[in-house]
DNA sequence: TGTACATCAGTGAACGCGCGTTCACTGATGTAC
DNA sequence: TGTACATCAGTGAACGCGCGTTCACTGATGTAC
């Protein structure tokens, strides 16, 4: 991020700059306030370097969601190691949105419309979702249901993470709150 | 909306009208694409003259995004006078928010962090709120569960909704996929 | 019933801003012979 | 081991845009006496 005193004539690693710069942004500001030229201005390099490495503003976006999507699944399928599988990776994903809200926004929200041209986005986007069916297979009783179990898993802890970042409900104490309620939904496996 | 061939000194009802435009514009380009500027063209009205009615455009969005809680918790009013109200709820929650995506996104978006700020909005959503706490409440045994189990419901269709309307859950037969994930997920009062 | 005056709703022009993107260009690097 | 040349990564300046907001102002309305 920080330049050195005599940046060399080839700055190295653009693009995993300016996705990082991103994030700061995103972190600091807000998924409004990320702009290339104000990312490329964090990085130290010309807006116009930019676009050797990303088509445009969007392409850069999606990059940096498809970032997004990669960390999710593999938090959530380290959470999956416990004791209780689907409770653990409910209160991963809420405590996953707590902790990179802009990230958060930024992956699920409107600014990406188009997500199906971005195909590294789609497929990370895919596996998340795969992991959650799988995980949710797995402690589900009649397969006919499986994609109705899916999503009511998916579903639940996105509508509480949501309502927590978006400030609908207080965030104290959300880990206590979100263990009750994915307790009480029957998120667990031994239910 | 549409102003007449000559249009009185005074147009008569701006406020109403710029949230009318307001929404239009959240319905045809997205949240993003809402300004007071291209509100105010559309109502026939100067930029300036906006500023007779709303402190600023944020006040304006506040505006337009307690309205939308208003018609949502008048929509979810209706649904409950069904013979399975919880059911209905969730229903009815998901359907307004796949018929006004951009108003939906408004009301809980990022774009309006600092709600507290905007009496009107907060009390807006908190009507909304007691209601779904009062509809769980009914349906709900034990009285020290009722908060997080109105937190359960909530979650479960706003995080529904926003899968939906976020694309990362095909629509096509959003209300036959919510129905049954609502009564798998124990959204029935007579579970 | 008139009239002076305060108030309110509107106007057009302008300010300053930051954005995404394109242009024509330069400096460093890698490669073929 | 040199050298010509293609390629790649960067530069600064500029374009055009629409935005939120403020300014100084005007025209219509309501009210006190």
């Amino acid at each position: 991020m920080e330049k050195p005193a005599t940046r060399p004539y080839r700055h190295g690693n653009v693009p995993n700059a300016m996705r990082a710069a991103a994030r700061e942004i995103l972190d600091e500001e807000g998924v409004d306030a990320v702009g290339l030229r104000e990312a490329a201005r964090r990085v130290g390099v010309s807006a116009t370097a930019a676009y050797r490495h990303f088509a445009s503003k969007e392409d850069l976006l999606a990059s940096v969601a498809a970032e997004g999507f990669g960390e999710l699944s593999a938090t959530l399928e380290k959470a999956l190691n416990g004791s209780d599988p689907l409770l653990g990776l409910g209160l991963a994903y809420v405590e996953f949105a707590l902790r990179k809200k802009g990230l958060f926004r930024l992956m699920f929200g409107p600014l990406l419309v188009d997500r199906a041209r971005y195909p590294g986005l789609n497929n990370a986007a895919g596996a998340t979702m795969a992991l959650i069916q799988r995980a949710t297979a797995d402690a589900q009783a009649r397969p006919d249901e499986q994609d109705a179990g899916a999503m009511a898993t998916w579903g639940l802890v996105h509508g509480i993470s949501s309502l927590f970042i978006d400030g609908l409900v207080p965030e104290e104490n959300a880990r206590g709150m979100a263990e009750q309620i994915l307790a009480r939904a029957g998120m667990t496996t031994t239910a």
